[in-house]
RNA sequence: GCUAAUGUAGCUCAGUUGGCUAGAGCAGCUGAUUUGUAAUCAGCCGGUCGGGGGUUCGAGUCCCUCUAUUAGCACCA
């Protein structure tokens, strides 16, 4: 007898050994049906996997993150099949699913607009075929003998670093067979719906030092309205674009005479102000203090720094009088001269020094994208410097200042520690208090987090903040890294009670990460709508004809006045136009019509954006309202998108 | 930096296999209209077809090169 318990705590008894679909057909057609792949003991297996013994069984369809990464990988086998029937000189390497969809990687030419119709065809016709996917176990002889003789020196490549007794599995569908760990599909067929995202080239294992392949990336899902929601998150992603909204709101430009970096025209620089505001009043509730330290350096400074040695490739290096400087990478030498400037005591610690520094560095020409990678930018930096007792409270402290600012944006956001990796710097034991105190932060800070084990800076471990914008779309903006190097390198010390010297302890810390990068996040995010309090253009007013305009103009100049950044719109259009114009396009908070009715009345009907809501109000009610309304920051409505 | 693609007016795009003076919509300007909640009408202006070189009787169109941009890779805030 063989007893299988189910996930609703259910038990289905067989007198013989059977295969997991058979047991999916026997709970039900739509189990049957929907089932991918099952998980047997927390293990995935495919669905003729036969068991044979008491377990936990679990079906897994295509709603389970684990069911879409099959789906997909399955996908990418069907795919490297069609072109290896296209294209039979080809040499396969390897096809993971990824995040959204999948890729695979071939030795070949690059692939032509026409080769992806005609791969993508053949896909469907493959699907339609329902070949099986059959799995068999192997021996490494077997393996490598299998693959050299077709000529995939890249599966032969990665067989051969498989470890010692790992069991090696080959797929195979209908004429193709592929290295593969597994699970599957039952059949091809449970493919619906494919599509080719796009290629490009990708180095083989990663490395830039090897050969360059050719990625073709793709996706697929079971029904057509999946896909179809997929492909409208696509589009509204590209009407989000922020280099075209930066465009179209007249915030930046980019132009060839300066590539990678930005040129804020007047809105850009209210938006960067308005962060930068609201930035400033965040940490001055936390005891922040705000310094400048110059652009221009000289070499000793990054000698001390150990930028000169380790960074150097990436600097902006200038000549005067014989001697070299450099635009400043990164901030914190600054301001470790600032802090080296007098003597301090045990009591003034931890001491918070904040600083919006612009920085330069050399970037390889194909990493530039708009906002999000630039050349010049400016980090929201901060360097604490501290005792080994405070280091947990601190690092407490600008997570939820962290939280704090990202809530204010309607972001979400993840976290990581970083632990130690091959190259560190400082005892292994300095290494364990430090990871120590940033792990004891985030278990009491109590959200949940990764550990990216091996990934910290050579200095010191880190936190690292991810947000999620209203697409989904993660970016890593926020970041404190404790440093053992700097303070060590800079001689930095305080007196403690004993009046001895002690070496202090530093963190870095960006939060909006760059003010660019950050900018860019928010308009996707917002989709150009901004909130009230960070809308450049607050207000429009629109009178109906310029019959109205004098009282148009009292009005805006009271509105002026009164601290709002309002535009008046008196060209001789209809009104209809010029409400498409403010809304739709500008993408402006609130605009108001005037007319005969609010000279008489004195009574405004204000439009808020996007919508065709109207109210009713006084001016000075209005005034009151919208006041408010940038005081609390309050988010506008409508701007996360339905999924 | 690597792979591929793209670059025509401020923006979005047409422009056949090379063949008259390079087109359109929107934006802008001028005039008419005096408008009540997502496009009023008419006229005008606007381009060394990214730069340079080449092939050709002739190049926006073909080739080379540089440059910028885009999608990825690699690198990174």
């Amino acid at each position: 007898m063989i007893n299988l318990k189910f996930p609703d705590g259910s038990e289905r008894k067989y007198p013989e050994p059977l295969t997991a679909i058979e047991v999916a057909k026997d709970i039900g057609s739509d189990v049957g049906r929907s089932a991918l792949c099952v998980d047997i003991d927390g293990e995935m297996f495919d669905l003729r996997h036969e068991i044979d013994r008491d377990s936990n069984i679990r079906f897994i369809d295509f709603s389970d993150e684990k069911g879409k990464e099959i789906y997909w990988h399955s996908t990418s086998h069907i795919m490297a099949q069609a072109v290896v029937r296209l294209f039979p000189n080809v040499k396969v390497a390897i096809g993971p699913a990824i995040e959204q969809g999948f890729y695979y990687d071939f030795e070949s030419e690059p692939f032509t607009d026409e080769d992806l119709l005609k791969i993508e065809k053949e896909v469907k016709k493959i699907t339609k075929e329902n070949h099986r996917f059959e799995r068999k176990e192997v021996s490494r002889e077997e393996a490598i003998e299998m693959f050299s003789s077709k000529g995939e020196i890249y599966k032969v490549e990665l067989i051969e670093a498989l470890p010692e007794g790992e069991t090696i599995s080959v797929y195979t569908n209908g004429e193709f067979s592929d290295l593969c760990r597994g699970p599957h599909l039952m059949s091809s067929s449970v493919v619906k719906k494919f599509k080719i995202l796009s290629t490009s080239g990708a180095y083989w294992r990663g490395d830039s030092n090897n050969a360059m392949l050719q990625r073709i990336y793709g996706i697929s899902f079971p029904t057509q309205e999946e896909m179809d929601l997929f492909l409208k998150i696509r589009e509204e992603a590209e009407k989000r674009d922020h280099r075209k909204l930066g465009r179209e709101l007249d915030l930046f430009s980019f132009h060839p005479e300066a590539p990678g970096i930005p040129f804020y025209h007047h809105k850009g620089v209210i938006l960067k102000q308005l962060l930068i505001d609201y930035w400033r009043y965040e940490h001055d509730i936390d005891g922040y203090r705000e310094i400048q330290t110059p652009q221009l350096m000289t070499k000793s400074l990054w000698e001390t720094s150990g930028h000169w040695m380790n960074y150097k490739e990436n600097m902006f290096v200038t000549e005067m009088e014989g001697s070299e400087n450099a635009l400043k990478p990164m901030n914190c030498p600054g301001g470790m001269l600032w802090y080296k400037s007098k003597l301090h005591s045990y009591r003034e610690l931890p001491i918070r020094v904040s600083e919006l520094g612009h920085v330069h560095r050399k970037e390889f020409s194909g990493a530039l994208t708009g906002l999000f990678r630039v050349i010049a930018f400016t980090q929201d930096d901060a360097h604490i410097f501290m005792r080994a007792d405070q280091i947990k409270d601190e690092i407490l402290g600008v997570i939820r200042l962290t939280h704090r600012i990202y809530k204010t944006f309607g972001l979400d956001y993840s976290l990581a520690l970083s632990t130690r990796g091959e190259k560190y710097i400082g005892r292994p034991e300095d290494w364990d208090i430090a990871t120590k105190g940033l792990k004891d932060a985030l278990d009491e800070y109590g959200q949940e987090y990764v550990i990216h084990e091996g990934d910290a800076a050579f200095y010191g471990p880190k936190i690292d903040i991810y947000v999620k914008n209203a697409l989904g779309k993660a970016w890593q903006c926020g970041t404190v890294q404790l440093d053992m190097n700097l303070p060590e390198r800079f001689d930095l010390n305080y007196i403690d009670e004993s009046s001895e010297k002690k070496r202090v302890i530093m963190i870095h810390r960006a939060l909006y990460g760059s003010i660019e990068r950050f900018l860019g996040i928010i308009l996707e995010h917002f989709g150009g709508f901004f909130p009230m309090w960070l809308a450049p253009v607050q207000i429009s007013i629109i009178p109906v004809s310029d019959k109205y305009n004098d009282f148009a103009t009292e009005v805006h100049s009271r509105l002026i006045k009164e601290g709002f950044r309002v535009e008046y719109d008196d060209r001789s259009e209809k009104v209809g136009y010029k409400i498409r114009e403010a809304d739709g396009v500008k993408k402006i908070p609130y605009m108001l019509v005037i007319g005969e009715k609010e000279r008489d009345t004195g009574k405004f009907t204000v439009r808020r954006h996007k919508s065709n809501d109207t109210f009713e109000l006084e001016i000075d009610e209005i005034i009151l309202k919208l006041r408010e309304e940038c005081k609390e920051r309050i988010l506008p409505e409508g701007y996360k998108v339905e999924l």
